[in-house]
RNA sequence: GCGGUUGUAGCUCAGUUGGUUAGAGCGCCAGGUUGUGGCCCUGGAGGUCGUGGGUUCGAGCCCCAUCAUCCGCCCCA
């Protein structure tokens, strides 16, 4: 019998998993940290479908990136529609905006997401087909303090979290009113030695001359040594809004480099564009990236609104954490465990649970009916921190032995004295 | 799309120049304690050696193919 398994590059996450990256306890706490704190800052969540109309990707990120020409999964629906499984999370959050008017609201709308995210790539570590990122999205201000406190945000998540020795990287991509004369600059630079660049930087030099900085081949990263610097042909708003952009983040106590290299795989970045990356994650790097996106609410048809956002890859976080041995803290999923000893115990063991549940104390039991020592075993594996032992002693004195796990420590009380005591705790 | 790595018990792995019934640690189950976990001792269950083919008297080990895995390039979170 042919067993079935995951498809590539994807995983599941379930109680107990040995990779931090697949343990639900450590999703469930990120995921609260991040609830937290996005709440924190005024975030409230947007939740939008994990299939999109194909339009979306190729209007908003663009037709010549490589996620839009080749790494989306996309097919035809039943209807003919041509559907896609979200590559990103800016796009859907823009579309939901625009679709219920949110801007309507006024102000600045700030929204954040939690889920997956699908794209077709060769699986390796920190990478898969389908992950999952946290995101957040602040549309409706041009304001360079937002900009500082959307970077001050994934900060605060990663020292939250006890990541530290992260590399923050800022950039300034210009936007459509100087980022023209930077592109023939560079290209104009580049013309003389293009034969002797990397065969992708010959296709970028044609479609997207600003990605041959990112290449990571040696020999392009010498040629390019001398290139022109954005900061030399920026425009005198996007250079304000970058100065001030730093003068904020400075101000906030945040280290950063600016890195005129920096340049993002999705064209609809204006001005600031950031990464925030780990030197103990491997080859993938980046943890999160993100910048500011002026037109694109616009492109998508909505009303012309700045916007700001950045995508976390919360996979990667939870590898980066695993490597450093910083584990979150997680609460025992159990507060009791309930052995009981003979039938009459037995058979009063789930009225018992169902006390301590009513009472919103987390309880679980051992129900295969096995032996006291047996019974204990599972009641140490739980990890809740106490054992009840009921037997006919206690059944008939109308009690039960409270054993505290961890120090092996018993005392009688009734289960209304416990369940008091505990809550009293909490 | 390209390059490399590794596939033996639930997990991590060992398996000498191809040679009888394939091993260890951890985990699991049970007993040692007919009312007590973690430590210790004893015992037990659990494997078509990824799959298919080939070479050979004989293959976990050699050859071919195939699938899967992980890592790197590319790209990105």
């Amino acid at each position: 019998m042919a067993k079935f398994q995951a498809p590539k590059g994807t995983h599941d996450v379930y109680p107990g998993a040995r990779k931090w990256h697949e343990n639900t306890a450590l999703w469930n706490r990120l995921e609260t940290i991040f609830r937290e704190l996005a709440a924190l800052h005024g975030y409230q969540e947007v939740r939008t479908p994990v299939i999109e109309p194909t339009g979306l990707f190729t209007r908003a990120v663009g037709e010549g990136t490589d996620i839009v020409s080749k790494e989306m999964y996309t097919f035809e629906s039943k209807g003919g529609d041509s559907l896609t499984l979200r590559p990103e999370g800016t796009a859907p959050a823009l579309r939901a905006y625009i679709e219920n008017s949110i801007y309507a609201e006024g102000g600045v709308a700030k929204l954040f997401y939690i889920g997956p995210i699908f794209r077709y790539e060769r699986p390796q570590e920190g990478r898969f087909r389908q992950h999952t990122q946290f995101g957040i999205e602040a549309l409706g201000s041009r304001d360079p303090r937002i900009d500082a406190e959307v970077v001050w945000l994934a900060l605060s998540i990663y020292r939250r979290l006890g990541l530290d020795r992260l590399v923050t990287k800022v950039n300034s991509v210009g936007c459509p009113n100087c980022r023209p004369a930077y592109r023939d600059a560079l290209v104009e630079f580049a013309r003389p030695f293009v034969g002797q660049m990397s065969a992708d930087n010959q296709r970028r030099f044609n479609e997207n001359p600003l990605r041959m900085l990112d290449s990571k081949d040696p020999g392009d990263q010498k040629l390019l040594e001398g290139a022109p610097s954005y900061i030399d042909y920026i425009c005198d708003e996007c250079r304000t809004h970058f100065e001030a952009f730093k003068a904020n983040l400075t101000a906030l106590g945040a280290q950063y480099e600016i890195d005129s290299r920096l340049v993002r795989g999705f064209d609809y970045y204006t001005k600031t564009a950031f990464e925030i990356q780990s030197p103990d994650l491997g080859a993938q790097s980046t943890l999160c990236g993100g910048g500011r996106y002026d037109g694109l609410v616009e492109e998508l048809g909505g009303p012309s609104t700045p916007g700001i956002g950045f995508g976390l890859g919360i996979e990667r976080v939870l590898i980066a954490l695993e490597k450093l041995n910083r584990r979150p803290d997680t609460a025992p999923p159990l507060t009791a465990f309930i052995v009981t000893l003979g039938e009459n115990a037995a058979s009063q063991g789930l009225a018992l649970l169902t006390r301590l549940r009513e009472a919103g104390i987390a309880a679980d039991m051992d129900y295969a009916g096995r032996s006291m020592k047996a019974q204990m075993r599972a009641a140490g594996k739980s990890a809740a921190p106490y054992a009840l032992i009921v037997g006919d002693d206690e059944l008939a004195s109308g009690d039960v032995v409270v054993k505290t796990m961890a120090t092996g420590e018993q005392t009688k009380a009734t289960l209304d004295e416990f369940i008091a005591k505990t809550i009293g705790q909490e």
